[in-house]
Order: structure tokens, then sequence, then C-alpha cells
DNA sequence: GTCAGATGGTTCCATATGGAACTTGACGAT
DNA sequence: ATCGTCAAGTTCCATATGGAACCATCTGAC
């Protein structure tokens, strides 16, 4: 049952952890956790779906903003001045998504955008003044909501995960982005 | 352009890791990557990406299996003999669309039910051997997209965020699922 | 120059998806 | 026992979603 079946080397020292005091697991995602050989990717779907529903449900609620609607705004809170392509590239929705969430976004006045000079297929996206009051809004409840998320670990650990977690993206353009067929 | 805008502590030591000679990021990564006050949820998601879009593209257009329908014959690989309330739990999916998966593999074979003796609402669901056999074929191949995720890490650090994210998934039940209506 | 191919964005359409209502059964209180 | 509440699964329906075709423009080769 609780034996760290696991692949070869992973959680050798840690070998489940005595459920250390919080709530307990559903036994499930105790199977998942533990003697999953894809350890990785459930752990990385899981933690997103914890941050995702609560965030995403907040913001659909209040503001009545799509996912793709508000991963726009949140791209040109980042960046102002991009284009469609540089949100989809970033965040891998298919482009009609996006082109979608952008029309929506101009009807509502949440963001404007001019033709770009240097390419007359594309545009240049910026928030408006009511858009980034929207992201004043929306994004401290969402850093406090990873804060919440990460006060588990300490400040060393958390600085760790980072780090790692970095790394894998930085070194994301090395990967495959299709399964070899067979 | 290239500084560590991010909040207080994290990624200090690291500093814009002078692109260690893999690919180079898309520019607007870079800045999600790096100047990003939700760092976790973005490395999150983005790693989510990386790993769903090849993985089940695959498995769908191989194997004609919706997301839905592979996680829950990927939950019964862990564990047999489950019900349709473990799958959602532990995969967030909402409950019709499990049901409807669970359909699709009850009419393809690939799984059976039987009621379930201590509550008659419930199923218990299994592996038919030909559910089986697509597992056995899908597994590996997903763990070496795992294992190539990770390669840029070596075994400590592939330990070392194995614990950590670990360590997250266990903590979790603790975390609100809705946020603060305010 | 011009022509072929690639790229940014939009539109169309088939369908996958999730909320809400519903059915049946469990469970606890009085 | 009987009632009210809750949970497991299913069904219904409105809609969000992504693939594919499409248009306009850019880019490079010759």
């Amino acid at each position: 049952m609780g034996a760290v079946v696991h692949t070869e080397l992973l959680n050798r020292g840690a070998a489940v952890p005595a459920q250390s005091g919080a709530g307990k697991l559903h036994p499930l995602i105790a199977v998942k956790l533990w003697e999953n050989p894809c350890w990785l990717s459930f752990r990385i779907n899981y933690l997103g779906l914890r941050f995702n529903l609560p965030v995403y449900g907040w913001i659909e609620q209040r503001y009545g903003l799509m996912r793709p609607e508000y991963v726009v705004l949140y791209a040109l809170y980042l960046r102002d001045g991009i284009a469609a392509k540089d949100v989809c590239a970033s965040a891998g929705f298919p482009k009609n998504s996006i082109s979608r969430a952008i029309q929506k976004l101009l009807r509502r006045r949440l963001i404007r955008r001019a033709s770009d000079a240097r390419d007359r297929r594309s545009y240049v996206l910026r928030l408006t003044a009511e858009g980034r009051r929207i992201l004043d809004e929306t994004v401290p409840p969402m850093v406090a909501h990873e804060k919440r998320m990460l006060s588990v670990l300490n400040r060393n650990e958390q600085e760790t995960l980072s780090r790692l977690m970095a790394k894998l993206v930085a070194d994301s353009p090395t990967w495959p982005t299709q399964l070899h067929g067979e």
C-alpha cells in the first residue's frame, strides 16, 4: 500500500513522510503522488489545477473574463505593446482562441490596438486604464494564493524550487513538441 | 529588460542565467519566467503544457482517446477497482466528464464495471486486458518524455524537485478551493 | 522584378466541456 | 419507521474550444 514503488531514484530519502500533520490526502491522490511512474506530470497538473480552479473561477465570476481573455490581459500587464502571436507562443493557446479573446477585450475596452508599422498583418496591443485596473485588483490575490501554496516550504526550499523549475522552462526549447509516432 | 524584477526573495543567486547554451526562449516566455510576480503558476502551467500537448495529442490521434478517458484508464492502471468519484477527486475533472469517459471506455471494452456491494449507487471499475495493453504501450513513452524534460537536472536536483513538489501536493488539503470574494 | 512558401489574424464549424437538474441510494436524527 | 440531507452517477443543454480553411502580407530565392 504505502510502499514507494516509484521509478528508480526518486523519493528515496523521503519515503511517504508520515503525513506530516496536515489534513489527509484522498487515497488515490496519495497513490498518484507516491506510486506513480509519471510523478512529474501528475504533480505539475495537480498543482496547476489547485491554482487555476480557484483563481480563474474567481476571475470569471467576478469580472466575466474567460481564461484566454485574462491570459491576454496578464501578458500585456507584463509587457505592454506585444502582439497576439506572442501571447499564443507563451501561453500555448491556439491562435483562434486568442483572437476571439482579443475581440472581446476590445469590445469591452480593456485593451486597444494599433496596426504594427513594420508588419501590416500584425497589431500592437495595449492595456487601457480600465484593463489595468482589473489587473491591479486581481494580481495581489493571485500572488497571495501562490504564497499560500508555497507556505509549507521555507525560504530556502522556495528558492530552490523556483530555481529548478526555471531551469526546466529555460531548457524547454530543446524538448520535442510531438511524440515519436511509435 | 533582463533585470530580475520578481518578488522579494526569488531567483536571487540565479539572476537570468546567461542562457546556458540551449535554444533561445521566446522573449515573452523569458519575461513570464523572470519578471513575473506569479512565477509559480506560470512555471507550473507552462511545464504542464509542454507535457500535455505532445503526450495527449499523441494518445488521442493514435488511440482515439480523449484526455478524460485516458485519465480514467491511467487511474485504474495505478489502482484497479476504484470508483468514478475517486477519479474525479484526484484528477479535478467534473463528474459528468468522467461519467461520459467511463461510458466510452465501457463501450470500447477497455474497462468493465460491477456494482459496489457496500454502496449500490457506486461501481467498481476494472481494466480489461485490452485496456491494460494500451497502458503498457503508452506509459513508457510518457515516462521517456518526462525523463527528457528532466534531463537538464542532475540526479540530486531531480530528487530535490520531486521532494519539494511532493511536499506541496501533500500540503494541498489545507489550501482554499475558492478565492475570498473581494 | 515575380513567384512560392511561410506567417499573423479571422472566420467557420463540429464537438468537447462543464454547470445544473435529476435519479437513486446512503445516512443521521428524531 | 420516516423524514431531510447528502453523495454517486447520469442526462440535458448552452457554450467554450480547437482544427482547418481562409485572406492579407511578409520573406526569400532566382
